[in-house]
DNA sequence: TACGTGACCCAGA
DNA sequence: ATCTGGGCCACGT
């Protein structure tokens, strides 16, 4: 049996469009476990470069708190300046804008 | 086998 | 408004 966690969050989170951010509690209550927020940028730690755009998940605050692990600290803010979302200080400044809430789709 | 760690979130003071 | 503490599940050593 594979680690259903882990394949949950990766399609969750390569369902997400292009131009738009969603939060690991958003993923990790989607999948039915709100509280495992945390299991969710584990998981995504161990996927980072896979083909899921990991750099589009940020926290509750919509900081990018996950950007130091990516290759380089600039990584996850330059991909997500150039979907066209706003981001200063490592901050989403129009992250409600952006914001997008994943579902189970086959 | 057991303990520690982690890209978080919520509730209380 | 800010700060502190607790909880959660899975993995690594």
């Amino acid at each position: 049996m594979e680690s259903n966690f882990f394949e949950k969050v990766f399609e969750l989170t390569k369902q997400i469009p292009v131009g738009k951010v969603t939060s690991y509690g958003a993923i990790a209550k989607a999948i039915g476990s709100p509280k495992s927020a945390r299991m969710v940028g584990w998981a995504l730690n161990k996927s980072t470069i896979h083909n899921v755009p990991a750099h589009r998940v940020v926290n509750r605050n919509g900081l990018l708190t996950g950007k130091n692990h990516f290759a380089n600290m600039n990584t996850m803010q330059e991909l997500l300046e150039n979907e066209g979302i706003i981001i200063q200080k490592n901050k989403i400044i129009n992250f409600k804008e952006c914001f997008w809430q994943p579902k189970f789709k086959t």
